[in-house]
DNA sequence: GGGTTTTCTGTGAACGTACACAGATTAGGT
DNA sequence: ACCTAATCTGTGTACGTTCACAGAAAACCC
């Protein structure tokens, strides 16, 4: 009867030792390439190691060494972000850049449940990163606590949570709101209206406060429209409430490009030109910019700064550097389309 | 002279039991809660994990579990799947789904460069995941060889690696491209075309197939236009070539909803009515095909059933069932809508 | 050749947990 | 009151690393 190695236990670095005939600190050090080793042994261990297939146990590795040399990267909110947010993509792939350049893993974790708050919350605490980026649509995030509890080292991105002493790296959406409304009047509108949405969260009220900063005296509350998401559908809806109020509104500050894209529909629906009627501005320049005719103009959000930044602040933390208290803002450059 | 407690150490399983009064193996069993512990012992234990704040050790946990109760979420190639791809964030959310409904944890790693290639390696070989789901976009993956050195339990998720004895979740690319062309040619149409993307993919060069299966006879090697990628400007120059080939073109298969949406821009530049002069159909169901004025006739890509059932393929590794060889195909359902 | 430095190697302890085992206590049934 | 079974608790070992330390060997200098 021939028994079967079913699941072959992987080997480790006393197998290598034995194999290669030395003991398990010299086969340590040329894993890790340090001084002070052979020529001989270390053919000999990098032969013995090629043979058993030999593969370092992180979690052993982790468990002495104290770290992990990993950066967790939390998207909460998943449906939201993934799906309508453009700018998620972009930030991810800026702090993954930073942090493999310093060789740390990042590894994403997705929260989509209350079940998902608490498995996360199990997982940082558990030493299997050693810092953290959140990327969070809600003002309070209750794995925020967590974190401070834990004191891992972490930065927000997008926007700061409220109350909470973590550092962030975000854009000022109420300076941005107010630069392109001013930019919107400048081209001899008359009656701007705005498609405010997501007022709940800190970036959908700011972009409201910087349209009213803008207009001042001239400021209208009844042109402005308010519907719950960043999204197409509310952009249409919201630009339908504007038109019945002021049939001859002559522009319009969408909370987002993607409401911008929705108002667009809206008023190619109701007949009026963009820009001869109407001129229309978005926010974000996310893919929705270059999708629409004409294309938007709009605020650019830096979403791959954004990422570097946040990796570069958790890095520095990391390396025990003290960081700024305030958090950190970035530049929103205006780029104009054809849309005004 | 104060000392200052700069960063306190973790509190461990030892410091819980000597403020309990109880031993570490009674710890254990409150935190894991297993059976055969005293009401009096258990009260006490979890004051006592109150007070000095124990949170478990995973690294320590899983070094003597053998495994890591997580699975990873391997994304290949973002720059062209987390921008353009409308898919990934459907897949990753009904694999998070799954892998949530099992306490498993689930972390997303992007490679994104070489350097991660090689990190990711060793992250997995690390013991840090039991299992993984691939999402890639190449042909070959060199981190599929990795894998299966390490005999790692996996799942492919879009379209198999090439000889590879990997199980995989996908849909079928080329009976799909059939069946949403033959039910374009129902509608009449007698001169159609295609804007083929993506041919150096599975999944491109199965579209193009299964249309000129659908044509058969009346297949005009003439009518078929190949760009590079699935995006939107790749649909504008692909309808632009297919326009000055045959301006009586009828109707037309985009390989895909961003290829449809460029295709649908170049169609109005050319002063072409869609579905009037011009039938067209597009690929994936994506958010695109809401945002297109018409929208697109399509053929939906269940992503999140494809992550579901991912995720449940490697879970049932995890318990030691033995899966299906070959892979496994999920139904596509054709969307019909405005513009065929 | 003796002493000092440099280079190389092996050993034991530690990291924080789970688990098997043994021992102690309590409960239940005659 | 005794025996058996059930319940509860503590101890030692193992998981696979890294690191400090102690030696051994080689190299170098007067």
């Amino acid at each position: 009867m021939v028994t079967i190695p079913s699941r072959r236990k992987r080997a480790t670095i006393h197998d290598v030792a034995v194999e290669a005939g030395v003991s398990r600190g010299t086969v340590s050090r040329v894993v890790n390439d340090e001084p002070y080793v052979s020529a001989s042994a270390r053919t000999a261990i990098e032969a013995a190691i090629e043979k058993v297939g030999y593969v370092p146990n992180n979690a052993a590795r982790s468990l002495v060494m104290q770290r992990s040399e990993a950066v967790g990267f939390i998207v909460h909110e998943p449906h939201s972000l993934f799906l309508d947010d453009p700018n998620i993509g972009g930030i991810l792939l800026g702090a993954n850049t930073v942090l493999s350049r310093s060789d740390y893993q990042m590894v994403s974790l997705v929260i989509d449940s209350q079940r998902d708050t608490d498995r996360v919350a199990r997982y940082l605490s558990g030493g299997f990163v050693d810092g953290v980026i959140i990327v969070s649509a809600r003002r309070e995030d209750p794995i925020t606590r967590v974190i401070e509890k834990l004191r891992l080292p972490a930065a927000f991105v997008g926007h700061p949570p409220e109350q909470s002493p973590l550092p962030f790296v975000g854009i000022d959406n109420r300076a941005s709101a107010r630069a392109i409304t001013e930019r919107l009047m400048q081209t001899g509108r008359q009656r701007i209206g705005m498609v405010a949405a997501a007022l709940d969260r800190d970036s959908g009220a700011d972009r409201l406060a910087g349209f009213t900063d803008a207009l001042g005296d001239r400021f209208n509350p009844a042109l402005v429209a308010r519907v719950p998401l960043y999204t197409f559908t509310d952009g249409v809806k919201g630009m339908c409430a504007l038109l019945e109020r002021d049939p001859l509104i002559d522009g319009v500050f969408a909370a987002s490009d993607a409401v911008a894209a929705g108002a667009l529909e809206a008023l190619r629906h109701a007949g009026r030109s963009v820009p001869g009627d109407v001129g229309i501005v978005g926010f974000d320049d996310s893919s929705w910019a270059l999708r629409t005719q004409p294309h938007l103009s709009t605020v650019h959000q830096p979403a791959f700064g954004l990422g570097e930044r946040a990796a570069e602040c958790v890095l520095g933390q990391l390396r025990g550097e003290e960081q700024p208290a305030d958090g950190i803002l970035l530049e929103t450059p205006i780029i104009w389309r054809d849309s005004a």
